[in-house]
RNA sequence: GGGCGGUUAGCUCAGAGGAAGAGCAUCGGCCUUACAAGCCGAGGGCCAUCCGUUCAAAUCGGAUACCGCCCA
């Protein structure tokens, strides 16, 4: 046999040179033509911080195994790479890096040395991931590929932002924003991560300013950061704290009323409390109150500023004093409470931009906020001022990125707005998608009812459920500002320039700036006070005019500029910066740039003049087929982990409704998380991060992939238990029953009982790689499948393909190919319910349990005695068609096979020829012959593998050896089914079987074991243990007394009758009289053995 | 504090009203010329707990416990 497969499966190798193939011949290149199907999967960009992990794994592999599938069925596929700058965590990698090595901050080496170093950085863990992704199959078009900060997107976000500016959705404002003191920058919500630490609650008094007969001589407030004391501005009290009280107290009695035991005693002990507290309390809660609404005032201690005492319900009258401070510069409750006093209080900033008191914290000046924490409690003790400290566990929101305390701090930002706007937000402008929509929010979530539909008829689902979609939904609809600005060096500048001026300088700036507003990439605005005004011809003599009819001196204006493209507008920014006017510092959000993703990868706002890096594929126009943007915007499916459905999902399908005027892809994927042995969520800096190469190089890829299809099953989260290879023996040990070292991070070998890193980032401490044994199954699985394929290839001897009538094949052909067509329906509807497990679960069972373990062992016979013509056909089809069927999941293994079945077969198919490709990836997916079903056919074949089954069973039972023949009597009720007839030479092959006496008046010999099948009674001889037969006999009676016991329970029950479902009833009913024929059967044989 | 999931064999997970399933692990027998990464067979479950709905509940409803995730 020429070029015979080896007998064992080696992933290594044959991985090795197909990645090299399809990196050379680049098979899964994508451009648009005339089929009218396309299919895009726009990658969740990875970020450039670091390499891939198994998370990304799993997501890579449900993008392929989509793509693969889709590509087979014709369509035009198109998988687009790329990776997302990631602005802060990317440049605090490099920082750290920088200051690990080198101690230098970035300050040291400046702005230009720290890109240039970050943009190194990106080139080194860009080409990793990209290798990464190779070794993983994934079949994107990597000429294609993009980065967030590359030519095309850039261009993409800065027309973004422009045409935002200019419809009124960008604004300055200030704000309170999470701040890092490290790397003095604004962090956004999700990138802060909540840690319990042990606290103090300091309980401060506030001197009362000329406290009246009977009121008292302070308030006492409590506060778990003393120093911002220091930017206090009022201190609030309930403005009815009576009601207040009484309403607390009447819904805990409310809950009370239906509580559970446990939860009793503490709702009981709390209204105790209320209820003291009403009677001990209230009466100076109520007297502050009227000193508040009297307008009395309090003394700010240390810096001696009188504050007022204002009404709030934000101070809780069940709570401490009752009193609480209010900061509205460092504290977002406390800026609340400011929003809604702002006539009656002020607002303060004590803060540097890194964490130290500035000016306005007086003496305090200069010192570190934890510093200042210190001195300002020691003082406030030394006056006497310090009531009391209280231990607290406090929740303390932590930078993500810098892993330092954030400050709430108060600073001026730029915003994204979110919620509906007079007039509504124009979507698509200047396209054939145009239309308007409330707002930003509004839009991308309108986009997920079912009742909306795009101008082209689109919206958005989730899968596997609507559980997603609620995640989107319920934080869409807080419609909160985006924060977009980022104080960063590394990302996308800003492209406004500003200036603020004065009286007359500012009507002479308007009049300069008038004639470049002509232009259409250059928008301006005008804020003065309360006004923000769109500049423009119409409006720009208007504005100047009331400049001039106001008091021009006293006017404070400041213009803001935005270019829509400043690198290719070198004359305005020249004049501009001439002019006076400087360019805001900041960068963009991240998210900003990804959000654009799906269509300013694809040349977005011109696909003709996008400029793409050297050997990428051009974008626009060609050879008269259309443009990249307009063939495949909108894309199909969004693949991935529900972690980002708010941040991303949620951010690119606003932004492509803004800017095209439809929704960037169809269909919502959310895929498993992957979780390690304990149940917590993976990930390289925690220390249980599994890197896929490292289960490539040790299980295949193929492997892996095989297992997470297998393991995402829609609803649930997976647990994955992690292995670290111990370095010191090379044996696996379970992270998860190991015990640490002296860090978190390592662990102790238990059979040398050294300790082992396993991040690899601690110098003295030998690393370890991690792997997880699950993967096993699918190298075992692949091995199954190479070993099938050798097997036919061995057999199939080139010959052509011959017209056949599947009708009047033998029995063995027609039950195998009704099988696979089952199979080709399972698979397909199950990849279409985003059910990868349950398509690949499908596959396998036809491939492995019915192919292999039947077809394959029926047929082995008539190879042998070379009459299997009709054999080799249908065997040479169901390899073809199972390669198929696996290949979106295991390419390689399938891409290697299929190869060698071209050369040994290559024509193959039933009734016509099938349509076949060099490479499998490009070969049609199966289809369904629903006339080759045979239901009937598959019922007999059940039974002839039931009777050999049992057979098999009493040999096991009876531990006759594999090679002893028996002879086997088989008693039936009247003729000898056909099934049964035709299917002998199988019971003979399959169950060792030397002759088979089929009659019904077969008699048991008394050396004979039994067994009941069905009607059937199934005689083997000369086996017989007369004790080990009584038991086994009596084993199955019990088994099925007790089933029968339930089923005459049913049927005797009257309402069971008369209520259930008639042909349920029925059912029933025939399965008694199976079940008593086959319990009498028993019986009989029991006592036949005397 | 609010919302959403999960709890089924030793492990990892399917099943979603009508006699409890898979893979791995375990046990017994086999190196049967595709595959020992395999083949043949076996054992193993009060489907977390409680209360309801129903002729019938792992499956539907409510509560409890524990474990996760998201938001504040």
């Amino acid at each position: 046999m020429p070029n015979a497969l080896a007998s064992q499966y080696d992933p290594a190798a044959l991985e090795k040179t197909i990645v090299q193939r399809w990196a050379e011949t680049k098979p899964f290149a994508a451009t648009p033509d005339d089929n009218e199907q396309c299919y895009v999967i726009m990658m969740p960009l990875p970020n450039v911080t670091g390499a891939l992990h198994m998370g990304h794994a799993m997501d890579n592999v449900m993008q392929d195994m989509l793509t693969r599938w889709h590509r087979m069925l014709g369509e035009n596929a198109l998988w687009m790479a790329g990776t997302d700058h990631a602005g802060i965590a990317t440049q605090a990698v490099v920082e750290k890096r920088l200051f690990e090595l080198e101690g230098k901050t970035r300050h040291d080496i400046g702005r230009e040395a720290l890109v240039e170093r970050i943009w190194d950085w990106k080139e080194q863990y860009q080409a990793r991931i990209v290798s990464q992704q190779q070794a993983m199959g994934c079949s994107c078009d990597w000429d294609r590929q993009r980065f967030t900060m590359d030519e095309v997107c850039a261009r993409a976000v800065q027309w973004t932002f422009f045409h935002l500016f200019r419809d009124g959705l960008i604004f300055r404002g200030t704000r309170l924003v999470n701040w890092d003191c490290h790397l003095q920058t604004a962090v956004a919500d999700d990138e802060i991560v909540y840690e319990s630490v042990q606290g103090h609650f300091w309980h401060l008094r506030y001197p009362v300013i000329h406290p009246q007969p009977g009121e008292p001589d302070y308030v006492v407030v409590a506060t778990t950061r003393p120093e911002t004391m220091l930017g206090d501005t009022a201190v609030a009290c309930h403005p009815d704290p009576r009601g207040a009280l009484e309403e607390l107290i009447r819904k805990t009695q409310e809950r009370l009323t239906r509580a559970g035991q446990k939860e009793r005693v503490e709702l009981e002990a709390e209204v105790e409390r209320l209820e003291k507290r009403r009677a001990t309390h209230l009466p100076q809660l109520e007297q502050l109150a009227a000193m508040a609404s009297a307008g009395r005032l309090v003394r700010l201690p240390l810096l001696d500023r009188p504050i007022p005492l204002i009404c709030d319900e934000w101070a809780k009258p069940e709570l401490g004093s009752g009193c609480v401070k209010i900061t509205p510069g460092h504290d977002p409750n406390d800026y609340e409470v400011w929003d809604r006093h702002r006539e009656e209080i002020g607002m303060m900033n004590i803060l540097s931009a890194d964490g130290s008191l500035n000016d306005q914290a007086g003496s305090y000046q200069g010192l570190d906020r934890f510093a200042a924490r210190d001195k300002v409690i020691q003082d406030l003790d030394a006056l006497g001022l310090l009531e009391a400290i209280e231990d607290r566990e406090i929740e303390i929101g932590h930078s993500d990125r810098s892993k330092t305390p954030v400050e709430p701090y108060l600073s001026e930002q730029w915003f994204v707005r979110m919620g509906d706007v007079d007039g509504g937000v124009v979507c698509g402008r200047g396209t054939a998608n145009e239309f308007v929509a409330p707002g930003l929010a509004q839009a991308a979530l309108d986009a997920t009812e079912d009742t909306w539909h795009s101008p082209t008829g689109k919206n958005v689902s989730f899968h596997p459920d609507v559980r997603y979609r609620n995640t989107y939904v319920n934080w869409l609809a807080e419609k909160r500002d985006w924060c977009i600005s980022r104080q960063l060096w590394w990302g996308h500048q800003i492209p406004i320039w500003s200036g603020s001026f004065q009286g007359q300088a500012l009507q002479e700036q308007l009049a300069w700036l008038a004639p470049h507003l002509t232009r259409e990439d250059v928008v301006a605005r005008l804020q003065t006070g309360n006004t923000n005004e769109l500049i423009n011809s119409e409006t720009s003599s208007r504005l100047e005019r009331s400049i001039a009819e106001d008091t021009p001196e006293q006017i404070q204006g400041k213009i803001l500029v935005c270019l829509r493209e400043p690198s290719s507008q070198a004359d305005v920014v020249r004049d501009l910066e001439a002019a006076g006017f400087v360019r805001d510092p900041d960068v963009l959000d991240t998210w900003f740039s990804s959000g654009l993703w799906p269509h300013s990868t694809l040349g977005w706002p011109d696909p003709d003049t996008a400029a793409v890096e050297a050997g990428q594929s051009p974008l626009g126009t060609r050879n008269g087929s259309s443009d990249c943007l307009s063939y495949y915007y909108p894309g199909s499916c969004l693949v991935t982990g529900r972690d980002i459905i708010t941040l991303w999902v949620a951010r690119m399908v606003l932004m492509g409704l803004y800017n095209l005027g439809d929704v960037p892809f169809t269909a919502v994927f959310i895929h498993a998380t992957i979780l390690d042995g304990k149940g917590e969520r993976m990930s390289k800096s925690k220390g249980n991060g599994i890197d896929p190469v490292d289960i490539i190089e040790r299980y295949g890829c193929d492997a892996m992939r095989y297992v997470l299809c297998e393991m995402q099953t829609g609803s649930q989260d997976i647990r994955l238990p992690v292995q670290a290879i111990s370095p010191f023996t090379n044996e696996p040990v379970d992270l998860a029953k190991a015990k640490h070292g002296s860090s978190i991070f390592t662990y102790v070998c238990p059979t040398t009982g050294k300790e082992f890193d396993v991040l690899g980032t601690m110098p003295d401490i030998p690393s370890a790689k991690l792997i997880s044994d699950r993967f096993e199954v699918g190298r075992h699985f692949c091995n199954k499948l190479w070993n099938a394929v050798r097997f036919a290839l061995l057999n199939l001897e080139q010959a052509p393909f011959v017209e056949q009538n599947p009708t009047t094949l033998p029995f063995e052909e027609r039950w195998i190919l009704s099988r696979l067509t089952r199979a080709i329906i399972e698979v397909q509807q199950q990849l279409e319910a985003y059910n990868p497990s349950a398509a690949l679960s499908s596959a396998r069972d036809f491939f492995w349990s019915e192919l292999c373990d039947w077809y394959l062992e029926m047929i082995k016979p008539r190879l042998r005695a070379d009459d299997a013509d009709s054999a080799r056909q249908v065997l040479a089809f169901c390899v073809d068609q199972t390669l198929r069927l696996f290949h979106p999941f295991i390419p390689f293994v399938t891409d290697f096979l299929w190869k060698n079945l071209n050369e040994h077969a290559a024509q193959r198919g039933i009734e016509s020829q099938l349509e076949t490709a060099d490479t499998i990836a490009h070969a049609p997916w199966p289809q369904p012959h629903t006339s080759w079903q045979d239901e009937q056919l598959e019922q007999q074949v059940d039974f002839l593998q039931n009777i050999i089954r049992a057979i098999r069973d009493i040999r096991s039972q009876y531990t006759v050896p594999p090679k002893q023949r028996v002879q086997v009597r088989i008693k039936t009720v009247d003729e000898v089914p056909d099934i049964l007839n035709k299917g002998l030479i199988h019971i003979q092959g399959l169950a060792g079987v030397e002759s088979v006496e089929m009659a019904t008046d077969a008699e048991r010999t008394r050396d004979s074991a039994t067994a009941v099948v069905g009607e059937l009674e199934v005689y083997v001889l000369g086996v017989i243990d007369i004790e080990k037969e009584r038991a086994r006999l009596n084993g199955q009676i019990k088994k099925l007394n007790g089933t029968l016991e339930g089923v005459r329970k049913k049927l005797g029950n009257e309402k069971f009758l008369s209520r259930a479902n008639p042909e349920v009833v029925a059912k029933e009913r025939s399965k008694l009289a199976d079940m008593e024929s086959q319990l009498g059967t028993l019986n009989e044989n029991l006592a036949a053995l005397g």
